[in-house]
DNA sequence: CTTGACCTTCCAGTGGGTGGAACCCCTACA
DNA sequence: TGTAGGGGTTCCACCCACTGGAAGGTCAAG
């Protein structure tokens, strides 16, 4: 299979399977006339890897985790692990993005959004030293 | 001022303050030695940018919403129109986030996390091609 | 006069790709 | 046989918003 044909089947661009070569993700065989030569378990891999990759895990997880998927004698708790923290690092993001959304919506509620100039957005943003409301909002809730 | 002040009081570290004056967001004036030396506008203008950075707006907003803060023709729309854009971004985020999440937490919990291979997740993850879970997972909820 | 805390610039790297230029290869068709 | 197109290849630069580090200048205190 060329380049173009595990892109079709696996979903991954061609410039995203180049790029996961040269960081030593999949290692493709070549043919004579230089294109990459991909077996089943190449395509496998990359489909692996877009998988790991659309329920956000890092590179390096996916890494990690192809190295325990290739290895029968691992332990689920390994990759229980991995998964278990970027769970957290996602309830982390989630939690700092509702925090933003809560302030922001307020805000965006308050202001009226008209030709005048008055706006509580901006009241909020410019006053934040004065007031000194320091990293709470962001971190809390 | 110099840079350690504002710093201190904006809560920006210094490599962020050169950085914005880099891309044009501040411009401090510059004392005989060579030191950045900042106006309380200057201090005013960070705590902007560093309160808006934490609500998650891009450079490029901020860059928009300074400059309508500094206009006292604006019309609060286009303050609204900028943040309520920003709040589908978070909204959108918030989504995909929690569409990883809920995947993986059920894999999560399915996963004994013991000393035996066995595992829901490498599962999940091997099987994406064979079974076909398109983009639904990713995009829907 | 030295120590240490400041400040300066510049260069490189982060993550995870993406865009584009310049070029090679292969097949189909006139 | 020429050419048009749709593959493929490399390499370099860019995205975002910083961050780290090296190498050096400046200043106040002891």
């Amino acid at each position: 299979m060329n380049i173009g044909d595990v892109a079709r089947m696996s979903g991954l661009p061609t410039k995203t399977i180049r790029y996961y070569e040269d960081i030593g993700l999949v290692s493709p065989l070549r043919s004579t006339n230089g294109y990459r030569t991909f077996r089943d378990s190449d395509l496998h891999k990359l489909a692996f890897l877009g998988r790991a990759r659309s329920l956000g895990f890092t590179i390096d997880d996916c890494r990690n985790l192809i190295a325990l998927y290739g290895d029968d004698t691992r332990a689920s708790a390994d990759v229980k692990k991995i998964a278990s923290e970027h769970l957290e690092r996602i309830d982390a993001k989630v939690d700092e993005l509702l925090a933003m959304k809560k302030t922001l919506s307020h805000l965006v509620h308050e202001c009226a959004g008209d030709h005048r100039p008055d706006c509580p957005i901006l009241e909020d943003l410019a006053t934040s030293l004065d007031e000194e409301t320091p990293k709470a909002t962001v971190a809390n809730l």
